[in-house]
RNA sequence: GGGAGAUUAGCUCAGUGGUAGAGCGCUUCGUUCACAUCGAAGAUGUCAGGGGUUCAAAUCCCUUAUCUCCCACCA
């Protein structure tokens, strides 16, 4: 059946997917050399949420070049396949499908919930395994990893070789917690209001808005006065005033609720006079200090600052630094709270706390201090309300506002307040996009400061390597000023925090802080904090407790039953005896406590004690896929054979989100790299370079464009653009020139299945044929052999490609093909079928690991082959193979043939026309250069005959050559003026090129500075370049003479 | 505010010291047996501006301009 004019690569590529799945061509090891040494790649699990983006196919087509090259070569492969559960973004897909059908999160129970996720998780995983499959990637899929497998609900427990990450994720968070290196507390964290959870400041985004600036007054309290003197720089007093206030500017007016003092700058000598006196905190009936730190910036605004601790970062460090007050105004939702005690009852206590200072966090975060007009307001309303009533108050900077009224037509004078428009950086979170809000909670955090040492050494000693080495500094300096990582989320798809609390009761009537530290008696974990709760009387607000007071235990514990034996264990070395009471796990926190706690006499009673909501960020679990994926804890053959990994390969967006934590987390748990090398790649755009988003409507959807090209096509695009560095914008018109290429491969395949090359043609080492064209087509293909492995070391996947597509189709399409085909009526036929039969195959191979799919297809069509085309030796032919003086014959013929054929179209020869020519010149390279492929050259440049002559007769065109000079006599076809015109522009170039040479060489300095072979290049090329130069005057001149 | 990168042909980009390249697009010609998803030929650049180092600069240094990205707490 003979082959067609195009690869259809949309029926092939299916069945090359089926061949290579039921030969398990790659599966771990797959086709490795007895003790090879291993080569691995974890792919970066694409998220579970949605289907793979362009972007996924730029990163695995590079990834599936590396592990097929390396696979060919021998190494012991493997290459991690897996999926991320993407904790936010995947909850948020499930909600919106759930919404579609009028369902609410919150309606659910938990497990119903999960349930359900668990269900869409399996859909779209299999989405993504099958769109990887479409582009070819040569994944192990049988060890097809999850980061939540083997978590409660997974359908999918148990299945072959696919490792328990949930227990793995579970065993380092104890670890750790074991080691201090995760803590809880209350924290100002960043806070998504849309879906209720605590996020990390990387999943942040910073963006300018235009926002507003307004200013207050805060009066003194008392109705004091003072002299408000500014002055200039010389010191000179520029603006003197009797004030009763202090001028307040802020962009977020809501949170002055909040306040709990004004700062100003301890040198700011304007304000020295009133520093430690009280201000009315305006709308609240209470007193706020004021007080210095080194935070406000005299220099900007008023150089006052108002403290909100519970609501900014800044004024968090200001609160703590000055045992201020941190009033949480919000609730979860963002909204102005409408929790606690009414706000006189409130208020009352607090000005008893200001008064006395006598009291614990976990009041003033009770104390609810909303004002009771704006409990229940949304953030956004409260801020409009709060500027109104201020300025109502006649408290805000105001000026008067002429109007004019629509109904009486008459004009009126308004007092507003001023607002300065003011670009701002506002917070909003990456997966949400609303407006963040720093929240004052109880999370779970990593000490990365305890563990990020050896990560920044590994890198600044070279273990671990970062392509390109931009991506170093940029992973230093973050590294370097990291702050701790907040990992819980307040969230139910994810791992479940291992921590389980009981309320024991204090039956020793212990007082202060008993926390109960690992020791030798408890092995499992601690007892991490100590609270209390139910207090009896005021006394315990002091931090004491009474006999009846409770203490809230935390346990971290793989299970709930190991939780179990470690309150037990505590229980037994705090009293003695073992405990007299059954713990029970229920499902959350009791909204009412059993009385037998207030009783200390009542026995056999069970206590509840339950587990902690909120889930791991789910960086926290992909930041151990290294090790996870290959069996850890268990020392699986697969984690000793192929970790540390070879080379991570992705965006450089995820630095620090993922490739800095695994890097950090594997040093910690296993004191090992996860990866030698890491090679990031820059972020694929749109043909003009936009952000790819669904809202825009430029994504490109990757299979549609293997639809339309081919896998092939949009992979070798991948590689051609994957230079080191920036962005890279991804056109269609480039991938159909790609998709033409492989096409010319399948055509040259073709012409040769025609002429009978494939005929009994096996897999062979390169031949060693007589004739020079043959020998010079083996050397281009070592030398093409040389560049990609060269490109390829060095992660230059452009280089590689373009390597490629220069040999293939510059090098055997155009000239190989087209000197073959006189040679196959000749007396060499055989050793060129034989010739090109080796040089596709070499096509074929090299090609291979950037197009799989078009040369697999030829592979297993044109020749009996002993092997798969992906578990062909990788060829290590090189110079050997490489004949010098079949490549300087090569370069001449083809540059004579690309000259006469320049010559003819400029004098617009008919293409048809065969010419005789004549030779001026000859010297003896020359003539056998001309004598061995004469045939050849006759054929391409269409000449006739050539017949020595001693000089170009009238109407001939002259063709310098090296060594040679020949002439088209063309009389009455050739137009003079133009073949004059031509010849002067050749000279023209060349005497340049002469003057620059023998400026350079008449240089001493040159010539004593230069490298001597740069010297003698310059040397021969001028020796060259005048050679040619006076066989165009010679012939100019000749012109002349005709005209 | 700090950091990184970019600026080369109409477009998208290679090119890190030896006198500028590719693909696409464009112009002209071509259906003879591998390929019109093709072939042959051609045009196109003060390598952002200025200064410096060097025998020699797109390439190294300084500077200016413009753009992009990352990080950051100016109320």
């Amino acid at each position: 059946m003979p082959m067609e004019k195009t690869f259809d690569a949309a029926q092939a590529e299916a069945r090359i997917t089926a061949l290579w799945e039921a030969a398990e061509a790659f599966r771990a090891g797959a086709n490795a050399r007895p003790g090879a040494p291993a080569f691995s790649v974890m792919i970066p699990p694409p998220n579970v949420n949605g289907s793979l983006h362009i972007g996924h196919a730029f990163n695995n087509t590079l990834q599936d070049i590396l592990v097929r090259w390396h696979r060919m070569r021998g190494f012991d492969t493997l290459w991690q396949p897996g999926q991320d559960h993407a904790g936010i973004a995947l909850q948020l897909a499930v909600e919106n499908e759930l919404a579609q059908s009028q369902i609410q999160r919150r309606d659910m129970t938990r497990a119903a919930f999960l349930d359900y996720a668990w269900g869409y998780k399996e859909r779209t995983a299999d989405r993504i395994v099958g769109q990887l499959k479409r582009l070819g990637a040569s994944c192990d899929w049988s060890r097809n990893a999850f980061t939540m497998a083997g978590a409660p609900g997974d359908t999918r427990i148990g299945h072959e070789n696919s490792p328990n990450f949930h227990d793995a994720v579970i065993k380092v968070f104890v670890e750790m917690y074991n080691k201090d290196l995760i803590y809880r507390g209350k924290r100002l964290v960043n806070w998504d209001p849309r879906f209720e959870t605590a996020i990390s400041d990387l999943e942040v985004e910073n963006i300018e808005v235009a926002g507003h600036m307004w200013h207050f007054k805060y009066r003194l309290a008392g109705g004091e006065t003072y002299e408000y003197v500014e002055r200039d720089a010389a010191g000179a007093v520029n603006f003197r005033e009797t004030r009763d206030y202090i001028s307040i500017a802020t962009t977020r007016p809501e949170t002055m609720l909040g306040d709990g003092a004004v700062a100003v700058h301890p040198s700011d000598a304007r304000y020295a006079p009133i520093v430690g006196k009280f201000v009315h905190l305006p709308l609240c009936d209470r007193l706020i200090p004021i007080i210095t730190d080194e935070y406000p910036d005299p220099t900007f605004g008023s150089g006052a600052v108002k403290i909100t601790g519970a609501h900014d970062f800044n004024d968090y460090a200001v609160a703590k630094r000055n045992s201020i007050p941190c009033y949480r105004l919000m609730d979860t939702r963002g909204a102005m709270r409408a929790d606690g005690a009414p706000y006189e009852q409130a208020v009352l206590r607090a000005r008893e706390i200001a008064a006395a200072s006598a009291t614990t966090e976990a009041e003033v975060d009770s104390l609810n201090l909303v004002p009771t007009k704006y409990r229940g307001l949304d953030r956004f309303e409260a801020r409009k309300q709060v500027v109104a009533d201020i300025t109502a108050q006649g408290l805000a900077v105001t000026v008067l506002v002429k109007s004019l009224d629509p109904e009486t037509g008459s004009e009126h004078l308004t007092l507003e307040p001023v607002v300065e428009a003011k670009k701002i950086m506002q917070p909003f979170g990456d997966r949400s996009k609303v407006v963040i809000e720093p929240m004052l909670t109880d999370q779970w955090f990593v000490d990365t400061a305890q563990i990020v040492e050896p990560a920044l050494e590994a890198v600044r000693t070279g273990r671990t390597k970062i392509i390109p080495a931009s991506g170093e500094k940029t992973y230093y300096h973050w590294l370097e000023n990291i702050e701790p990582w907040c990992i819980s989320r307040q969230l139910w798809w994810g791992h479940q925090i291992p921590v389980w609390t009981a309320m024991v009761p204090n039956l020793q009537g212990d007082v202060g802080t008993w926390s109960v530290r690992v020791g030798e008696d408890i092995p499992l974990g601690k007892a991490a904090e100590f609270n209390h709760k139910h207090a009896q009387d005021e006394t315990a607000l002091g931090g004491k407790l009474t006999p009846a007071g409770l203490l809230t235990m935390q346990f971290c514990a793989a299970t709930a039953e190991e939780a179990k034996r470690q309150i037990e264990n505590v229980w037994v070395s705090r009293t003695g005896r073992p405990l007299p009471y059954k713990l029970v796990e229920v499902d959350s926190e009791p909204k009412e406590w059993p009385q037998f706690l207030f009783n200390t006499t009542t026995k056999g009673t069970d206590i509840p004690i339950w587990r902690d909501p909120d889930v791991l960020d789910t960086w926290f679990s992909s930041g151990l896929w290294p090790i996870g994926t290959l069996g850890w804890p268990e020392q699986t053959p697969e984690l000793q054979r192929y970790f540390p990994t070879s080379v991570l390969v992705t965006g450089a967006d995820i630095l620090f989100f993922w490739v800095a934590r695994m890097m950090m987390m594997q040093l910690a748990v296993v004191n090992d790299i996860p990866f030698h090398t890491v090679y990031l790649h820059g972020l694929v755009r749109d043909a003009k370079g936009k952000k790819m988003s669904k809202s825009v409507g430029n994504v490109i959807d990757p299979l549609d464009v293997i639809d339309e090209y081919g896998a092939d096509a949009l992979r070798f695009s991948n590689a051609a653009m994957a230079s080191l560095g920036g962005t890279l914008k991804l056109d269609t018109a480039r991938i159909a020139g790609y998709r033409n290429f492989g096409t010319k491969l399948w055509n040259a395949a073709r012409f040769a299945e025609m002429n009978g090359v494939w005929e009994g043609h096996t897999t062979g080492p390169a031949p060693t044929p007589t004739a020079t064209v043959n020998k010079w087509i083996i050397g281009e293909a070592a030398k093409t052999r040389a560049e990609i492995d060269d490109a390829l070391a060095n992660y230059r996947f452009d280089q590689a490609a373009d390597a490629l597509y220069r040999f293939i189709w510059g090098k055997v399409c155009d000239w190989y093909v087209e000197f073959a085909k006189p040679l196959f009526d000749g007396p060499d036929a055989i050793e060129t079928r034989a010739t090109m039969a080796w040089v596709l195959d070499q096509c074929l191979i090299l090609l291979h690991p950037i197009s799989p799919f078009l040369t697999e297809e030829l592979w297993q069509t044109t020749g009996s082959r002993a092997k798969l085309l992906c578990h062909t030796d990788w060829p290590a032919y090189g110079a050997e193979v490489i004949d010098p003086a079949a490549d300087a014959e090569l370069t001449w013929v083809t540059t004579l043939i690309d000259d006469i054929r320049s010559a003819r179209a400029q004098m617009h020869v008919p293409v048809g026309l065969r010419l005789d020519m004549l030779a001026l010149d000859m010297d003896a390279d020359a003539t056998a250069a001309w004598k061995n492929n004469e045939t050849l050259i006759k054929r391409l440049a269409r000449i006739e005959t050539l017949t020595p002559a001693a000089a170009a007769p009238k109407g001939s065109i002259t063709i310098p050559a090296p060594g040679a000079s020949f002439a088209l006599p063309l009389a009455g076809i050739i137009d003079i003026a133009a073949e004059q015109a031509r010849l002067q522009k050749t000279l023209d170039k060349i005497s340049k090129e002469i003057n620059g040479l023998k400026g350079r060489l008449n240089n001493p300095n040159f010539v004593a500075s230069a490298p001597e072979d740069v010297v003698d290049e310059a040397m021969a090329n001028l020796v060259a370049r005048e050679d040619e130069a006076a066989k165009l005057e010679t012939a100019l001149q000749r012109l002349k003479e005709l005209a």
